[in-house]
DNA sequence: ATCCTCCCCTAC
DNA sequence: TAAGGTAGGGGAGGAT
């Protein structure tokens, strides 16, 4: 993830850099432990009243700015400063060398000169640090007596600045003029205040600065003052000589693409700098990379040269045909549209963020691997193992997350020296101008969200209802007349972004990047008592630092920390205590919370819940029924303030992508490819820049829906439906070439009209770092065969195939049409119509549009998945809603148990060429409606078993009416699992089980996209004598929140249809048990005994313990997905008390707010649950004896209780069990 | 049971 | 004019 940018940025000495002060942070956690600070301070922050925060707030900034004045005093104690340096590849050490001899031949200005900036300036610091780097000058972030030779300031009078005797404080003028005149003015109408003389000679003496220089005649050529108030025209003038050197656009990154890429008089120089430094001072390595580039180079230009006539030639065809280029295949429509999309950079810098920390917080590992050079890092090392060993007891006591977040971040950013936009109603927007624009806001002030409200109304973080974020400019416009339009500055965005993050590092190491604006902190180390002082210390840094105010949110968990922030804002801190959270969710609106967006707020509130307490009454079971397991689940914690996700520091990347949703307008399926050949290369790029390779790609096309307008929007892409399709190859690849040919390969198969395409993404997934690649020692083609060993062997298609495809899918299409159409006018009768336009939903909820209205196609079919409804009924117990079923014309004579039970077909039967691919409908789900029809079904189905004369063929003609052969036992089979099924109450899905076999044709998927020569048969065995025949899966209750429900396309490869003789079907689930364990069992056993159990509920009807007893399997194994490792007898156990945990906690909140109701479920559950856990009061009761016998009263001897348990040969999972239990137990005596 | 693909939703 | 990108979580359907 490194640009061009990044790496130029970083290569100087005194670079923008994490830098992470050990020191700063102990010297925090002491001030914090030492009472002397705070008289505001005696009561726990847990329970003081926000009304509170104010006076805190006000004491805090005292207190920060002590902070550096204790630091001052004690110049040894300054904090150490790590760089990207320390951690980046040798490689990417290699760049930047590179970088520094560019770097240097711009401008040695500032040599020796080494600024600290004090407050907040204009230009704000971020802008300085820019231009001293550009000019050989070195900035700090801290400031230190030896190093620091200029301070730079604005605001006269600063009572910092009065304390400081030795330097100079000069106005940043001086700076700005330096760089405009190119040389080093003199400092003295630009001192603010001026040390002794002694001081100035030690400057000069310091900068042993040429007297002319000194001299130079200055006040003539300025004629204003030089302390003049910059107007940002200046200003961004400078920054962008300062972006022509630091490298422009994250886009491109590519270092050779960088060389090659822009043909300015600057970059040549650049290189013939590069040049000639390499000829007197690389190494043979250096040299021989270069070599190598050179000839990718040259490649490249070759691949180019040829794209470019390639591209020439369709044009000219294009031309012929008399059609003009569309936009989207205008020259760099691509990289000029990344370069103005907010949510590329959005998007592109959380990732940045991401990996950066990532990596440089690895690298403070291995660093502390190592051996410590100096005492410092002894100490250092010292210091950190108390830091962790504090974590380790906090965590006891739970964690406390910090959520920072800046204030209307671009808004904010446009303001910094911008006195004049201060208090203004403001929106960041591209759009120029216009009442008509359908630009997006992407930012509004505070002022524009609030306008013509009054602001003391504005209690809670639900109310705003001006201007938001994602709006359109127009609607804004209306809303807020006196809007002042400002445009993105993409760049300075980034830098404050890269400031915040700094400060975030000096303060916790556990970081969550969240976003540019964002982060999550893990702050547990400076324990409850002074931790809003150091919400305010950070906010206050942030707004020295970048002029821009944020907001804090500290909880102990990520949810209450992010509520917190929400509530505080603007510039403001709060901490949501878990005694006052309960109440604080209750009344907040669902929207509030994370994962509620627009869909789910909608589905809640069809239900009349609007806030988390509605939600929460709603209860638990319901939730997890519409919202699936997990979320529901999920919802239901957040609505009583329960959170218990980690902070991710650190994640692997699973998919790289790259898509464009707007200006496309394409009209032929060669423009399409065209496109696809300019959207590879980005993807490919970023692949690059990560160091992976993937196997899996995907294309993503959005389509637009048959009948939808033309968008309000410009360049929009509408209603649209989404569609994906995705080849996996046999080897990893980033190869810009292969992905097209894929991706041009996968849309042709597709068959969508290129008119019809208004959005276009290609994804790269299954991603393998290439460092992993290389070290791998199969060849190339040793992986091909592995791959076409495992795999089947790919076909081709044919012009038959394609074509029964097509109409299969035009088929659909038009069923599609009609739930549209239906539903549409169900919905215009409501009066409910959706937008299309998205935005954030809590902030934005759009307004009905005539042109735009989206209609979600899905909805509809959830409610009633629609049957091809057989003719004959048997059970006329009809629905009576559906009275416009269509009469269908039976085309078979023949009546097959199938139809006179009801039971849909998955599929027509089809007739399949050997090694054609088919196109096979499948219908899922057979639903509630259905289970009548299927018990029919097996009774008839026994009767006939009854009778010994029954044949495999009969079975599979009852069920799909097509095949023949003879299985007895399948038939068997089959009634059991139906038996099963009118037992337990499953719903049933259908499925199809293909089929294969016969010479040297094999069964296979088709991989989409790609061609390959058909492949001799391998020796590997294929699944011979299988049969394609419909079997049945059991599934659990679907619990698919959105989307279409029970229909989908398999592609079936056949042949030989006609041999097939056997049925298989799905194993039925069997347990091998044996294993003793202990008393609650092996997981095996414990697993068998939950599925008895279940069984048994099932049976007896007992709803609330199924459900419980569902809860249970459902966690159980999403825990087992999750854990690394597979099922254990401790992880069982540790699970269960886990969970019966999870519910205490819950009771307790649930009971101290006078939920009787909700508290009884949450007991019931514990009890259930502890029938799995017979032996946890025995095992206390050890656990207490042991306590007792150790004489350990708190925590901090919790080791010795467990050496001591150890001695007494528990078994594992008993010592799972009791480890949890000790703090509880230890707790005790205390309290 | 477990894996894969396709699809949906959310967040900034 | 305007730049509606992207990653990850998760569910269903299907294959093995
Ligand atoms: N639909 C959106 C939402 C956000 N952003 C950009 C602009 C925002 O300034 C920035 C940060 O998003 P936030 O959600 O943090 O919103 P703000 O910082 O603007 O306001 P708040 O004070 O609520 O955090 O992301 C955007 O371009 N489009
Ligand atoms: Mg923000
Ligand atoms: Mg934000
Ligand atoms: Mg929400």
């Amino acid at each position: 993830m490194f640009t061009e940018d990044h790496v130029r940025g970083t290569d100087s000495p005194n670079d923008f850099d994490f830098s992470y002060s050990e020191l700063s942070l102990s010297a925090k956690r002491k001030r914090g432990g030492s009472n002397d600070v705070s008289p505001v301070n005696t009561k726990s922050p847990r329970t003081r009243a926000t009304s509170d925060v104010q006076e805190i707030r006000a004491d805090v900034t005292k207190m920060g700015q002590r902070g550096i004045r204790e630091s001052l005093e004690e110049p040894d104690r300054r904090p150490r400063t790590y760089r990207f340096k320390d951690y980046m590849t040798s490689k990417k050490e290699k760049l930047r060398a590179q970088f520094d001899t560019e770097r240097e031949g711009e401008s040695n200005l500032f040599e020796g000169v080494t600024i600290w900036v004090n407050g907040y300036t204009s230009p704000p610091s971020v802008v300085l640090r820019d231009i001293m780097l550009l000019h050989g000058g070195t900035y700090e972030h801290y400031y230190t007596k030896s190093k620091v030779t200029h301070i730079i300031a604005t605001n006269l009078p600063d009572w910092r600045i009065r304390e400081l005797t030795d330097e100079r404080v000069v106005h940043p003028n001086w700076i700005l003029d330096s760089v405009e005149l190119n040389r080093l003015l003199p400092i003295d109408p630009y001192v603010r205040y001026k040390g002794g003389e002694r001081g100035t000679r030690d400057l000069r003496e310091a900068l042993s600065l040429p007297a002319e220089r000194v001299t130079s005649p200055m006040k003539v050529m300025m004629s204003s003052d030089p302390l003049r108030s910059r107007t940002v025209k200046d200003t961004m003038s400078l920054l962008k000589r300062a972006q022509c050197m630091t490298g422009r656009d994250q886009n491109h990154i590519d270092l050779t693409n960088a060389t090659e890429a822009t043909n300015t008089k600057k970059t040549r120089e650049m290189e013939e700098k590069v040049r000639q430094a390499d000829k007197t001072r690389q190494e043979d390595e250096e040299r021989k990379r270069r070599e190598e580039e050179k000839v990718q180079k040259k490649r490249r230009e070759e691949d180019e040269e040829r794209k470019r006539r390639e591209e020439e030639k369709n044009q000219k065809v294009q031309k012929e045909r008399g059609q003009d280029t569309p936009e989207a295949l205008r020259d760099n429509f691509v990289p000029s549209f990344f370069a103005s999309s907010r949510l590329h950079h959005l998007s592109t810098w959380k990732t940045k963020f991401q990996t950066e920390i990532q990596m440089f917080l690895k690298s403070r590992i291995t660093k502390e691997g190592e051996e410590g050079e100096e005492e410092e890092e002894e100490e250092e090392e010292g210091e950190r193992e108390d830091m962790r060993e504090t974590r380790r007891e906090e965590r006891c006591d739970g964690r406390i997350i910090m959520h920072v977040d800046m204030d209307c971040f671009f808004a904010s950013v446009s303001r910094i020296g911008r006195e004049d936009l201060r208090d203004k109603p403001l929106a960041v927007s591209h759009s120029t101008s216009s009442k008509e624009s359908t630009a997006d806001v992407a930012c509004a002030s505070y002022e524009a969200r609030n306008f013509g409200r009054n602001t003391h109304t504005l209690l809670s973080i639900d109310l705003p209802t001006g201007v938001k974020n994602g709006m359109w400019l127009s609607e804004a416009k209306k809303l807020c007349p006196n809007l002042i339009v400002v445009p993105y500055q993409f760049d300075l965005y980034e830098k404050v972004s890269k400031e915040i993050y700094t400060i975030f590092l000096s303060y916790s190491r556990k970081i969550q990047p969240v976003s540019c604006d964002e982060a999550l902190l893990d702050v547990s180390h400076y324990g409850h008592d002074h931790i809003l002082r150091i919400a305010e210390e950070i906010r206050n840094q942030i707004l020295q630092r970048t002029g821009c105010p944020c907001s804090a949110g500290i909880g102990s968990n990520i949810l209450l920390a992010r509520l917190a922030c929400k509530m505080a804002k603007p510039n403001g801190s709060r901490h949501l205590t878990d005694a006052e959270s309960i109440e604080t969710i209750r009344n907040l609106n669902v929207t509030s919370l994370p994962n509620v967006g627009r869909k789910i707020a909608k589905k809640l509130e069809m239900e009349g819940i609007v806030t988390a307490g509605d939600m929460v009454n709603k209860g638990s079971d319901w939730l997890r029924d519409q919202f699936g397991p997990r979320l529901g689940l999920t919802l239901y914690h957040y609505g009583i303030g329960r959170d218990d996700r980690d902070l991710q520091t650190a994640t692997k990347r699973k998919r790289i992508g790259s898509d464009v949703n707007w200006g496309i307008r394409l009209s032929t399926t060669q423009q399409v490819h065209l496109f696809l050949e300019q959207l590879s290369p980005e993807v490919c790029s970023r692949l690059k820049e990560a160091g992976v390779k993937g196997k899996a790609i995907t294309l993503k096309i959005k389509k637009k829906r048959e009948g939808a307008p033309e968008p309000l929007k410009y360049g929009g892409h509408g209603i649209v439906d989404n569609m994906s399709r995705s080849t996996t190859l046999p080897s990893p690849t980033d190869s810009s070439s292969q992905i097209t040919k894929i991706v041009c390969g996968i849309f042709d198969k597709m068959k969508i009209p290129a008119d019809q395409v208004r959005g276009i993404g290609i994804h790269v997934s299954k991603l393998k770092e290439v460092v992993e690649i290389e070290e791998s020692s199969e060849t190339p083609q040793q992986r091909l065969d592995i791959f076409f060993r495992s795999k089947a062997n790919p076909v081709q298609t044919n012009e038959e195939t394609e074509r029964v495809r097509r109409e299969e899918e035009e088929k659909r299409e038009e069923e599609k049409k009609r739930e549209e159409e239906k539903k549409r006018e169900e919905e215009k009768e409501r009066g409910e119509i959706e937008e299309e336009r998205r935005g954030d939903v809590e902030e934005y909820v759009p307004v009905d549009s005539e042109d735009e209205l989206g209609l979600d196609e899905e909805e509809e079919i959830i409610r009633a998945p629609p049957p091809h409804k057989p003719p004959m009924q048997k059970h006329p117990k009809k629905r009576k809603g559906k009275k416009e079923e269509k009469k269908k014309k039976k085309k078979s004579t023949e009546r097959t148990l199938h139809d006179m039970f009801n039971l849909r077909r998955a599929a027509p039967a089809v007739t399949v060429e050997p090694n054609h691919i088919e196109p096979v409908t499948t219908t899922r789900a057979y639903t509630d409606e259905n289970r009548q029809n299927l018990q029919d079904f097996m009774l008839t189905f026994e009767e006939a078993l009854k009778g010994g004369d029954l044949r495999a063929s009969d079975v599979s003609r009852m069920i799909s009416g097509q095949i023949e052969g003879k299985d007895l036992e399948g038939a068997k089979r089959i009634l059991q699992r139906l038996r099963r099924v009118a037992r337990d109450g499953y719903k049933w899905r259908r499925m199809y089980h293909e089929c294969l076999h016969e010479g040297n044709s094999a069964l296979g998927r088709v991989y989409d996209g790609a061609t390959f020569d058909i492949h001799p048969l391998s020796t590997h065995s294929l699944q011979k004598d299988r049969v394609r025949v419909p079997s049945l899966q059991m599934t659990s209750k679907p619990s698919k929140p959105f989307g279409l429900h029970g229909k989908s396309t398999a592609f079936v490869l056949g042949s030989n249809i006609g041999r097939m003789r056997s049925i298989r079907l799905i194993p039925l689930n069997s347990f091998n048990i044996q294993k003793r364990g202990l008393s609650f069992g092996t997981p095996e056993d414990f697993t068998k005994r939950l599925n008895n159990d279940i069984l048994i509920a099932t049976k007896s009807q007992q709803k609330d313990r199924l459900s419980v007893l569902r809860k249970v399997k459902t966690q159980l194994q999403y825990q087992t997905k999750e854990g690394p490792d597979s099922l254990t007898e401790e992880s069982v156990a540790k699970f269960l008390f886990k969970m019966s945990q999870s519910s205490k906690e819950t009771e307790k909140i649930m009971s101290s707010n006078g939920r009787t109701d909700l508290a009884q479920k949450e007991r019931d559950i514990i009890t259930i649950i502890a029938e799995y856990l017979p032996e946890l009061d025995d095992l206390k009761t050890k656990l207490e004896a042991t306590v007792r016998d150790t004489g350990a009263t708190s925590a901090k001897e919790t080791k010795k209780v467990i050496d001591a348990l150890e001695k007494l040969q528990y078994s594992k999972a008993e010592m799972t069990l009791m480890r949890s239990m000790i703090k509880d137990v230890l707790d005790v005596p205390k309290a």
